[in-house]
DNA sequence: CTGTTAGCGCATTCAC
DNA sequence: GTGAATGCGCTAACAG
């Protein structure tokens, strides 16, 4: 009754061998005749028989299963590629398994030990920078691998990032053609130098000089969610507040809007807004948001399409870069 | 340099058997002398080996790895508790595999038999409803299941789900205490009848009837997302339209609130609004809104405590039951 | 066309 | 304490 049948089983009730129904799961009708074909459809119907993909596994070495860890689950972001992941290795007859690192090489360390015991075929990983011997270990071993929104410098590893630098660009553009000068960015902690942290920072301060702008270091603030409050409070508190904030991803857009509703600061009249990351209430928000959107979709299909070449050609070392993709602003009324 | 490096290799620069070093891997060992002992660590870290659960899992007929299919990857219900669950089960050394269906009862089939073909140690399920027979398979050959948030009748297989009469009693209450008595509620469609779009419709006419108010059909809504706008310019376009809708979940809310903005209807003057589910926004919109939370967290806890225990103690059959969890009402300012 | 044989990498008796 | 032998379920030559 239970799950035990097996190709033995169906050899012996369609009185053939086992390597002949072999055969006929992998489809290669060729090598039999028609009558042993039916009879071997028949036991498989009637014993309802399901090969065990994982014994299949351990022969032919490929599982049909990759791993994806992402670094914070908790970023829209990390959502909106996993599902776009998710969609396309299924089409293409992967499963994959999700880890959530948050943020912690530790955890990652384990995720990936564990995902490559598991013998998954690639891993696609949100890095925390933690692992460079790992990651420099899957690189030499030729294992299929794929770096996510973060790059890792010195490894030469396929990697599908934002260009960052254009996304703060694109909202300091959008701040000044509206005439705020004053404009304040705001991302969540850089913990080990992550890179759009970074880079959005560094994006930011590039396009405030082209504009001709001082960089006002007190503008430009880091801190972990719960402090956000607290840094909000201080830039208010500033000589000259900000009369602009770019918010670096969706929940640090998140805190200062709760912030803005919390001391009855209007935007974009009391302080302009722009968020990185489209959220799902921009569009109905009062006012509606403005934001810097990222293209998940195509980063999720340049990843799959990345790991899925890497799998398939094996050991052929292919080239490997940092792709780079193109956010979009998307005006509203919140600048 | 490859991951080819098998126990025998280890074995052999040990200078023991393989079986030893099987013994020493399961931390038995009691079976070794000091010296052998040292030697295996020595030739492991050597050789840099890394056992293949795989073949362990083959032999061991156990995969620490659980499926999780979800109805519906969109709703952010789907995603917080896919969060979860994927956190309970690694603390627990499962790595879970998840799945989207799409509403569609075809892709669940076959993520079910793949998911079986690849030899889970168990699967949550989001029901669709429409694979009664693979249901029905599993549950007679006890295999470890769990459904979550929808129920499938006349099957006694594990579930956790929403106390959905409660949930639209809530609303519903709040409302009427608000003063609020010409009630709408809005669904997305109810192909297969899911059960919480029904159970909340149910709720929500019961409710009403506990208020002496009229059940007016049309108040009572279902549609797919993308015609929710023309719904909402049916309702109110009545005679009487509707002075409150109650939101059936939160990608109905998100249409509703957009209605609302292009409209220019403010709310709660123009029109009150209660939503089933949590929104990121919520607490900072404008007005807050007021929302019916299901918890998340512990329906994720109470499933996968379930599925564990089915796991751990295997054909031992358990009482199975529905577990209906409560929701609660946040009030805010829609309202 | 079909059956025999030999592993894949590991775990598990059961002797020595 | 240690090792040889066997099998998990399937695939893949290789004969016949």
């Amino acid at each position: 009754m239970a799950r035990n049948v097996t190709i033995a089983q169906v050899a012996e009730q369609a009185k053939v061998s086992k390597s002949t129904v072999s055969q006929f799961l992998n489809k290669r009708y060729e090598y039999m005749s028609e009558s042993t074909r039916q009879r071997i459809e028949a036991a498989i119907e009637e014993l309802n028989y399901h090969p065990n993909i994982i014994a299949r596994s351990l022969k032919q070495k490929s599982t049909y299963t990759v791993g994806v860890i992402v670094a914070n689950i908790l970023h829209s972001f990390s959502t909106q590629i996993l599902r776009a992941i998710e969609n396309n290795f299924n089409d293409n007859g992967f499963h994959i398994i999700i880890c959530n690192a948050d943020d912690e090489p530790e955890k990652e360390r384990n995720y990936i030990e564990m995902l490559l015991a598991k013998q998954v075929d690639g891993l696609i990983i949100f890095p925390t920078g933690g692992n460079l011997d790992l990651y420099e270990q899957m690189k030499q071993r030729n294992f299929p691998v794929v770096f996510m929104d973060r790059k890792i410098d010195g490894l030469e590893i396929d990697t599908v990032m934002l260009d960052n630098h254009q996304a703060a660009k694109l909202a300091v553009d959008a701040f000044v053609e509206s005439d705020y000068n004053q404009i304040s960015i705001i991302t969540t902690s850089i913990i080990r130098n992550t890179s759009p942290r970074v880079e959005r920072i560094e994006g930011y301060k590039l396009a405030l000089e082209e504009h001709g702008l001082p960089v006002r270091p007190e503008y430009i603030r880091t801190a972990d969610a719960e402090q956000i409050q607290g840094v909000l409070k201080e830039l208010f508190a500033l000589q000259e507040p900000p009369e602009a904030i770019l918010a670096g991803n969706d929940i640090v857009l998140i805190e200062v809007l709760k912030y803005m509703k919390d001391h009855q600061l209007k935007i974009p009249k009391d302080v302009a807004v722009i968020g990185i990351d489209e959220v799902s209430f921009a569009s109905f928000y009062s006012p509606p948001l403005t934001v810097v959107t990222q293209p998940t979709i195509e980063m999720a299909n340049k990843a799959t399409e990345l790991l899925l070449a890497q799998i398939n050609s094996k050991n052929k070392t292919a080239r490997t870069a940092i792709h780079r993709l193109h956010p979009s602003l998307i005006k509203r009324s919140s600048c």
